[in-house]
DNA sequence: ATGAATGCAAAAACTTTGCATGACG
DNA sequence: CGTCATGCAAAGTTTTTGCATTCAT
């Protein structure tokens, strides 16, 4: 995931979208929004809007390069799209996001979407956990 | 759904609480945005305020008497909480929702939950489907 | 009568957009 | 150098909140 990647999506390489991507890369959080994304460039000195942020990963987002996801909670998060499809599980006392992939569940969706006359297109899945109690 | 489970839910029984609750009864939509409902209610003569629509919404979801989805697109949608659990399939050409259930993918979920040392306290399931080709 | 609920308008939270300036190729 | 990208501020969306008034019990 570098500069030529951009080039490839037909993105100039401004740096801007240099530094947002490696925020993507190096931050120990997978999962950012456009917020902390900003806050993090901010605090590296990098002096980055906050509307480009927005602009940048949307463009990311329709290039392939980052996913964007709609967990509970105000705004959407932001992962690299380095992996291949995954769901996530998020703890409720954390906040942790943890990634898993089950093929039966993954199975099962397309078989359900079949059945009711339908082509699956993309799916959903957020489990919200807690610690396991003992 | 009636009066009655407003009072249990410590709710006074008034106009906008019963006209929404009767909107969500007999909509032939049964998910529907703050937006839907005061749309809906205006058109049948009712005067409610959206942050009533809101607010109302919101109680009723604390008190179990609907739930609250967030689709893709911008708003939160609703529905009577008066079924058990089921997950969604969204039709991205029409926009239509179906309901399913499936026993295995329930079951699944719960598993990996606690592989990863979590309890799983709820989830987040959406298929995004379109009518099938052929 | 009194505490809760409502409507309105204002604010909040998140995201997008218009436009003048600046940077990439 | 022309064009695309950026930053800022302003506007857009969706949802929440403050407050005076009205309603339910």
């Amino acid at each position: 995931m570098d500069n030529l990647d951009l080039r490839k999506a037909g993105l100039k390489v401004t740096l801007p979208r240099v530094k947002i991507l490696q925020q993507l890369e190096t931050a120990v959080e997978r999962h950012m929004s456009a917020e902390d994304i900003y806050k993090a460039l901010m605090e590296s000195g990098e002096d980055v809007g906050l509307a480009t942020v927005y602009r940048v990963l949307t463009q990311f987002e329709q290039a392939g390069i980052v996913m964007r996801h709609n967990f509970e909670g105000g705004s959407a998060v932001f992962e690299l799209a380095d992996e291949g499809h995954h769901d996530h599980m998020v703890c409720l006392d954390t906040g942790t996001v943890l990634e898993f992939l089950d093929p039966e569940i993954e199975r099962r969706q397309k078989i359900i979407a079949e059945e009711h006359g339908y082509d699956l297109v993309e799916h959903s899945l957020v489990l919200y956990v807690r610690p396991k109690k003992q």
